[in-house]
DNA sequence: TAGATTGTTAATCGATTAACAATC
DNA sequence: TAGATTGTTAATCGATTAACAATC
């Protein structure tokens, strides 16, 4: 829907330029460099400078930039509205935690369903959010506009439950399955696996 | 400690190649072809041929790969012992999902230990391993052989656990804080940032 | 003005893909 | 032998870094 086409790779970075963002706010930080930003997370500046010319373009020659205006350039590429909307479907011990955890609404996502098929767990709450029967998950996904689904079921049901996702509406998954999506192009999925990244660790400690 | 420098791309996709040829391997395939590999995962075949060829290099033209030998090859890129050890630092709702999970004894991982700061923690349980107090982490790092270590704690006393365990000899680091750890080079550190991915995620589909 | 810092252009590096020769 | 499949070399693509001109 953005007219400019976002590298890969700067992708991955705009995560780190928020938090440091976040953190110069906090320390009542009003103005940075390309410098400050690349010593904070560890990258170059001349990388960083592109990057933020790429996303932001309102850096000031001799001044640096304007924390909260880089901010609000860097929240431009991630929505258009107010809020990303998100469910998380399997409330096992993985889908608890991601439930349980309270930073999603100052980065504005927003946990809006938690789905479940375990008979003993549909009806309880999760921080004030019911656990609805995951038999209820296309109608709910129709009815309410869901960006992102996370996938906590058990591996089996994964593609199943992806499946359902997409026919419904939603644009991007969080799989913390090992299964492999099978996804049409236009989805963005991101795959959480801890034995992958174990894995990935292990040979770069072996090398 | 290997010979041949394994690059950071492909890194990424041996535990792909590992989960595919797991699935060969359990349907009873014995022999497989780059083009089957890369079908399989959703990649090109040139660059399974190219992967796998520097990896393994018993390729065979006409014939393939015998999926056995492939798994010992790639499992050479990932450790020279019998086990790759790890722990888990901090119980919370994260510590404890991940320590409940049970894949990784199948997977040549071990986990060997669990450590919190809270008394109301320390001496329970999780599947037979027992929690200890965080200030005997260091001794028992540097008495057993650690390889990675989880951090799990809460994000203001990341940096804190993964001085220590550095110090202790661990050489990789898997963080689910999103604390930005200051490492040494040498050291592999992995993040693991729901709220990152998230982002990233929704940059994807909002493009 | 001089210094600091941005943005841009060119050069380098690394990864992917294409073309094709080698061979069980 | 012909076909299938590997491994390799060359070409392309994308990302990073270096050099430097522009400027508040």
């Amino acid at each position: 829907m953005d007219f400019k086409k976002i590298p890969k790779a700067v992708i991955e970075r705009i995560p780190l330029y928020l938090n440091c963002l976040d953190k110069l706010n906090s320390n009542n930080i009003e103005t940075t460099s390309s410098k400050q930003i690349a010593d904070e997370i560890g990258l170059g500046e001349v990388q960083v400078r592109k990057d933020l010319n790429l996303i932001s373009g309102n850096g000031k020659p001799k001044i640096g930039y304007k924390v909260v205006d880089l901010q609000k350039d860097l929240q431009k590429t991630i929505r258009n509205s107010e809020k990303t909307n998100f469910i998380i479907v399997g409330c096992g011990k993985i889908g608890e935690a991601l439930a349980n955890y309270n930073e999603f609404v100052n980065h504005n996502f927003a946990l809006i369903g938690l789905f479940d098929n375990n008979k003993s767990k549909i009806g309880k709450r999760i921080l004030d959010l019911e656990i609805l029967d995951e038999k209820k998950l296309t109608t709910f996904c129709t009815q309410n506009h869901i960006d992102i689904g996370i996938i906590a079921v058990p591996c089996e049901s994964a593609q199943k439950v992806c499946d359902d996702l997409i026919t419904s509406g939603v644009k991007g998954i969080l799989n913390f399955t090992n299964a492999k999506l099978n996804v049409d192009t236009n989805i963005s999925v991101r795959n959480v696996d801890i034995v992958s990244l174990l894995t990935m660790i292990a040979i770069e400690i072996n090398e």
